[in-house]
DNA sequence: CATTTATATGAATATATGTTAATATGTTCA
DNA sequence: TGAACATATTAACATATATTCATATAAATG
């Protein structure tokens, strides 16, 4: 039970659950986040590492970024599976998602 | 998504998550909750308020007592859904919960 | 109708959580 | 190798949440 009520405050956040439903779409880097939710860095990352704690997330290095994604097991826990159909991205924050993709952001994080 | 965000937070205490776990096995007053759980009323009916209030639960008069219950629209909604079938009451509020009912406590609450 | 019982509420306090700013770590690339 | 970049971490601070204690409300009962 302890585990379950850790994941719900996981999600008991804003900036998480934007950051949670973000990745369900697809894996992004740190930087990328940062661009989408127009956000502190540090903030996003503190956010990151208290939903891969809990195991909502993955993440491995791939130059110097560092890629996060859902965790395909525990996505199969079926409260996971609620949220995925039960809760949609905010239209602002899948607008967001699709000018980051366009403009490339992952490759010139600090030139804009 | 700020409903749903609420929906968590309620559920990210453990106090009200072990209340919502007793509730779906049956309605219950707050006496029996307080002798259940060993805890403090004002503690069980500040709980319970929040849990009411992101509309986790109902509630009704009965007399003197006030008796709660799971709201059974929102549990039908597919996170709690998951819930019920991820997640599963502690075996000693279980037992608890035995007791409680075999010893008629709701009438005679004060008298132990 | 005064007392007892069941529950709710408000305010004070305790505790936990979120955010920021500064800095550290590790990677790439000239 | 050192400058620039991407991310993590730490500590301080700000904010939110949980719990308790005291008290209020409302129904039941003798």
């Amino acid at each position: 039970m302890e585990k379950m009520r850790k994941l719900f405050s996981a999600l008991a956040n804003e900036t998480r659950l934007r950051i949670y439903l973000l990745l369900l779409k697809g894996e992004l880097c740190v930087c990328e986040l940062v661009d989408i939710l127009n956000m502190e860095q540090s903030r996003i990352s503190h956010s990151l590492r208290i939903l891969k704690e809990v195991g909502l997330l993955d993440d491995r290095r791939e130059g110097k970024w560092i890629i996060y994604s859902v965790n395909p097991k525990i996505s199969k826990n079926k409260i996971i599976q609620g949220l995925r159909d039960e809760l949609k991205l905010s239209t602002q924050d899948l607008r967001n998602l699709d000018r980051c993709k366009k403009e490339k952001i992952r490759e010139k994080c600090k030139k804009r």
